[in-house]
DNA sequence: TTATAATATGAATAAAATTCATAATTCTTG
DNA sequence: CAAGAATTATGAATTTTATTCATATTATAA
């Protein structure tokens, strides 16, 4: 007989102990005296040592029994442990929310997000994945990150693509900025201009994607800055001009250093989605992560709105 | 299916993260990618977890895989530890010897021989188990003792006495009083004397079983006293006068305080036994100590004879 | 896309654990 | 100290569980 040491035998051991003989154990694990006296038998055989002293009725732990049960008692409550926190996962009540934002500036209004749904979800493991702007959605897909926030849906098996909110992309010039006259900026006006933009691929800015690349339009020159306030910053003091989300103006619009005016005729606008592996959509936490962003946006366009 | 997390799981989890993939661990663990692969399936249906990522080839561990393995790391070295300690404790390099002494002198010669038989055998678990006087056999029989140190071989299923050495019982009173000035001492020199003795059952003491209790002689006065050399204080002090084994005096047989006088014209001698269940001789430890047992007694016979 | 390496799966087989019935102990009590 | 009660052990049959074999499926790299 092979056998190794298992976590039924380190239950038996415990039992017994604790029932104070074999057949009282047996009803405490729902089985029969026989299966135990078996099972500590292969037991022993496999340990070529004595568990118990069986010339006293009922049976006691020999030293070597007593060594075994430290063993269980200090093994036992960790897988407990673990299948309970398995049961959470199971049911939803934790999990891991891995985020990856395409759109550099989401930062803004997801923080806020995130800490709501902190305090509501407090066993989620959440975490955002910085440097994965680029290749956030084969991330996604590899189960690296399990949510992406991103401005451009694509058709992709597994993933699904929740719409958040629409927002519009405005232009953002000191207001002594001689194109703050205008009332609306077109790509040509860029020309002579220094871009202010994320650190990031010009194809995963709105400015580029969206107006300057289809009109073919190169700006003077471009200047990089991590941190939204650091771009505002630089605007204000007239050191170029920048194109961000309408949300990200909404506190300073009344300001009167800025000018902010639409993009084209008709301003530009786009929509922000949660893509996530479809199954993922089942989990509690997710739709409300999802939900809350929902609210949140639904918040940013009142006090845009009330302006 | 029922099937709980077991031993195998965990070793099959430790193992394929560590050889990188299902087959090499399979390898590893002497077994078939398929049962691994089956393993793993059943663990995962049992905890209703996804344990590993499926998405990427060779499969990763996914979260709850990783808090899996955790635990592997965990207790796996804890059961290997424990096998170590049982193929110790099978081989005979550890294991229990508590041990019970009926003579209640032996105390004297006892304690050099263990403190000899520990450093050889670090691993074993040595105890005097004190209160045991009167009842060692039993215990020795339903282990809760591993060694009796008796001067009263039995009979008795399971136990063997193992002779260590004789030794005699011999009186001792002070230098100045009467009965000193004889060649040998009777019982019915007791009559009117105070024995000192250990606070132990009559029985259990040579001088009453051996002389008094056959003679039907009581002595004037019992006085009890724990410690060997309490006894021999009051001796000296004249407050009484005391029996003991020859070895005890062995010291201090020059010392003109004391007398030291036969029981009887012959003598009375005795044997000491080493008493153990059968089949515990067979554990070299066991039986390296009543070797050194026998040593310790011939170099206090030696000490004996050279005065 | 195809070839390749890796994993999954289903049915058959092998292994192991449990049960049932009963024997053999130890303990208790008159 | 014997007889009965309670407890544990054992062997064979049975059931459950794990593993293998052959092959299908899936993912990755060329």
């Amino acid at each position: 007989m092979k056998m190794h040491i298992e976590f039924r035998h380190l239950r038996t051991i415990r039992a017994i102990h604790e029932a104070g003989g074999v057949a009282r154990a047996a009803n405490l694990l729902n089985t029969t005296q026989s299966a135990l006296s078996h099972q500590i038998k292969g037991l022993e055989e496999q340990t070529g040592v004595e568990l118990f002293i069986r010339k006293s009725k009922p049976i006691r732990l020999s030293s070597a029994g007593q060594r075994l049960l430290k063993l269980a008692n200090k093994i036992l409550p960790e897988i407990d442990a673990l299948q309970s926190e398995f049961e959470d996962l199971r049911s939803g009540k934790s999990g891991r929310l891995h985020i990856a934002i395409e759109c550099h500036a989401c930062f803004e209004w997801l923080f806020p997000v995130l800490e709501k749904f902190r305090q509501k979800w407090p066993d989620v493991d959440i975490d955002i994945k910085p440097g994965l702007a680029f290749d956030a959605l084969p991330a996604l897909q590899k189960e690296n990150v399990d949510l992406v926030i991103s401005s451009d849906p694509e058709e992709l098996p597994g993933i699904t693509f929740t719409h958040l909110f629409d927002y519009k992309s405005v232009f953002i010039s000191s207001a002594k900025h001689p194109l703050s006259k205008k009332k609306w900026i077109e790509a040509s006006d860029f020309a002579k201009e220094t871009l202010i933009t994320y650190p990031v691929e010009r194809s995963r800015l709105d400015v580029f994607s969206q107006l300057l690349i289809p009109n073919k339009v190169e700006p003077a020159q471009i200047r990089q800055a991590d941190l939204t306030s650091i771009i505002l910053l630089l605007v204000a003091s007239d050191r170029g001009v920048t194109v961000l989300p309408d949300w990200v103006v909404a506190e300073f619009r009344n300001n009167s250093e800025y000018a902010i005016k639409p993009l084209n005729k008709k301003g530009i606008e786009r929509g922000l989605f949660a893509a996530t592996r479809t199954d993922c959509l089942n989990k509690p936490f997710m739709r409300n992560l999802i939900d809350l962003a929902g609210q949140e946006a639904g918040r940013l366009q009142k006090s845009l709105d009330s302006l």
